[in-house]
Parts: structure tokens; C-alpha cells; sequence
DNA sequence: GACATTTGACCATT
DNA sequence: AATGGTCAAATGTC
């Protein structure tokens, strides 16, 4: 059943790969490379690339599906072995420090761009805070597995430390095409996390205007595994260096990063300010590029 | 009534 | 055995 999942799961990425494609550059939609040398050839390239890596995964696990356990790839027995194994999956997992400039904005804390539902609350040992437990909304509806914790700081209470477990598989909704329900969801769906008593919450400030001091980092990822991201990844670090990016001249420009395991997870090895929350996580959206 | 949140119980991991 | 993570029934909100 799990296998059955998997070629799904690659299937949804090819196609999406495809849509990205179409996206940036529609001409092309027909063929399979590009000679252009305009800006967006790079990006057309990685995403054939991609689409190349679909391809071939798709194919390694057709040729391994027909015949008995030892004609099976290792990837594909490792699958079936784990329909088996009651361990708790491994899965990609990083953190972020939100930083809320009081209290009374709580409400304004940054959408991340997902929809979340809380399944769950629980006193930590050595928190003052509990913490929360939230999966995406799209579990059941499109079997989107990704999670999130988020753990009030006991330290400074006006930081929040969000954990995100897996990746999303959903659709999701983007930020100018969103529909109207997505747009405006109750303002416990749309921040979903440990919250003050309610008369302790006073007017949202806008999106815009909320400083965010955010970190992102990987906890769970052996040092061995990590890689420059830079180097593998030239299209990000022009995006960062170009002059209409709107990294450059922030901390982020000149920040290292890096590309961790498989290339599942970006990583910012320190604070940075003045950047919103939709600008980061464009930006790291680029984690296929590692 | 539909959907989201709360909360105690259960289970996996260490 | 202690702890963290998830489930699911109860409850709340719109």
C-alpha cells in the first residue's frame, strides 16, 4: 500500500514539476530542454533536471515492481520492509524561532502559507509552555503528512520556536490566487498555536508591519551530511546576490547555507531581520534546486 | 450541523 | 519507567 503511495507521491511531483515548468516558461512546454540564454533558462534547466530525476526514479520502481523480493531494487525492499516496521517514520524536520514584538501580537503572527489544525496539546518537561502539535489541514483530504510544533520560549516568551516535520504533499493554495475561504480562515486556524488569554489580545497588526526575527535550522541532520549550498546551487545564490533580490543588503546576503542529507532541507545558520515571513519561505521553496 | 479545538488516554521511543 | 507524539471523544464556535 505504502509502494502504492510512493509512485503516487512522484507522480503528483512530476506533474507538478511540469505546471512549474509551464509556469515560467509556457513556450517551452512542449519540448524537453531549453538552449535559451535568457535568465529563466537556468530555472527551465534545473526543472528539467527534476523532471528527469521523476522520470527516472517512476522507472526504477516500474522495472522492480513485477517480479519477487529479489528482484526488488533495495530502495523499493526498504519500502515494503517498513510496511511492516512499527517505527516512527524519520522524517525531514527544522525549526524556526518566531519572534512576536509582544504579546498583543500574537494574532499577527506571520502565515506561514498553510492551512493547520491542532490535534494536540502537551506539557513538556522543564517548559513553563506547553506545547502544541498542529498537521496540516490536507492530511486526510490529500494525504499531507507535514506537522508542525510550536513551543512557546521559556526564556523570552515573546518567541515562539516552530518545528516542522515532513513536507507538504497538499496543494497549496498561493498567496494572490487564494480562494476567499483560505484567504480569511478563523484566526485560530490561520496562527494556530499556544494562546494568551483572549482578553490579553488587542488589535492584529498587518502582516507587513510585524518585524519577524526568524531562524531556521536543522537539529536533526548529522554535520557529515551538510553541504555549501552555494556552490550546488548557482541559480539561488544569484537570487540572493541580484540587485532586485530582496535579500541584498540584508543579513541574509553573504550568509552561509547549505544544503543538508538528500537536499530535503535549507538552512540559515543564524538570525536575521527585515525579512517577511513570504520572502523566506520563497525563497526556501527553492530546496529542490540543492 | 459542520468544523475546529481541547484534553485525557494510548502508544512508541529512549 | 519517563517522556514525547498522536488519537479520538467531548466540547466549543460559527
Amino acid at each position: 500500500m505504502e509502494f502504492v503511495n510512493l509512485i503516487q507521491e512522484l507522480n503528483q511531483g512530476r506533474n507538478l514539476a511540469h505546471q512549474l515548468r509551464d509556469h515560467l516558461h509556457p513556450s517551452l512546454s512542449s519540448s524537453s530542454s531549453s538552449s535559451s540564454s535568457s535568465p529563466s533558462s537556468n530555472g527551465i534547466l534545473l526543472i528539467d533536471q527534476i523532471l528527469r530525476s521523476y522520470e527516472n526514479a517512476l522507472s526504477v520502481l516500474a522495472g522492480g515492481s513485477g517480479g519477487g523480493d529479489e528482484e526488488i531494487p533495495p530502495i523499493i525492499a526498504a519500502v515494503k520492509h517498513r510496511d511492516v516496521s512499527k517505527k516512527r517514520k524519520v522524517m525531514a524536520k527544522w525549526s524556526e524561532l518566531v519572534k512576536i514584538p509582544s504579546v498583543s501580537a500574537i494574532g499577527a503572527l506571520p502565515d506561514d502559507g498553510f492551512s493547520w489544525r491542532k490535534y494536540g496539546q502537551k506539557d513538556i518537561l522543564g517548559s513553563k509552555f506547553p506545547r502544541g502539535y498542529f498537521r496540516c489541514s490536507h492530511r486526510f483530504a490529500q494525504g499531507c503528512s507535514a506537522t508542525k510544533l510550536v513551543q512557546r520560549s521559556d526564556n523570552d516568551p515573546s518567541m515562539y520556536e516552530i518545528t516542522y516535520r515532513g513536507k507538504h504533499t497538499c496543494n497549496k493554495p498561493l498567496h494572490s490566487n487564494t480562494p476567499k475561504q483560505e484567504q480569511n480562515p478563523p484566526q485560530s486556524q490561520q496562527h494556530p498555536m499556544p494562546m494568551p488569554p483572549k482578553q490579553e489580545q488587542e488589535e492584529p497588526l498587518q502582516q507587513q508591519d510585524v518585524p519577524l526575527c526568524l531562524t531556521v535550522s536543522s537539529d536533526n541532520v548529522d554535520d557529515s551530511l551538510r553541504r555549501p549550498f552555494c556552490p550546488l546551487s548557482p541559480l539561488f545564490r544569484s537570487e540572493v546576490e541580484d540587485a532586485q533580490s530582496p535579500f541584498r543588503g540584508s543579513e541574509l546576503e553573504g550568509l552561509e547555507f547549505w544544503c543538508i542529507g538528500d537536499g530535503d532541507l535549507v538552512s540559515v545558520p543564524s538570525s536575521f531581520t527585515n525579512i517577511s515571513m513570504g520572502d523566506l519561505e520563497e525563497y526556501c521553496s527553492l530546496e529542490s534546486f540543492c
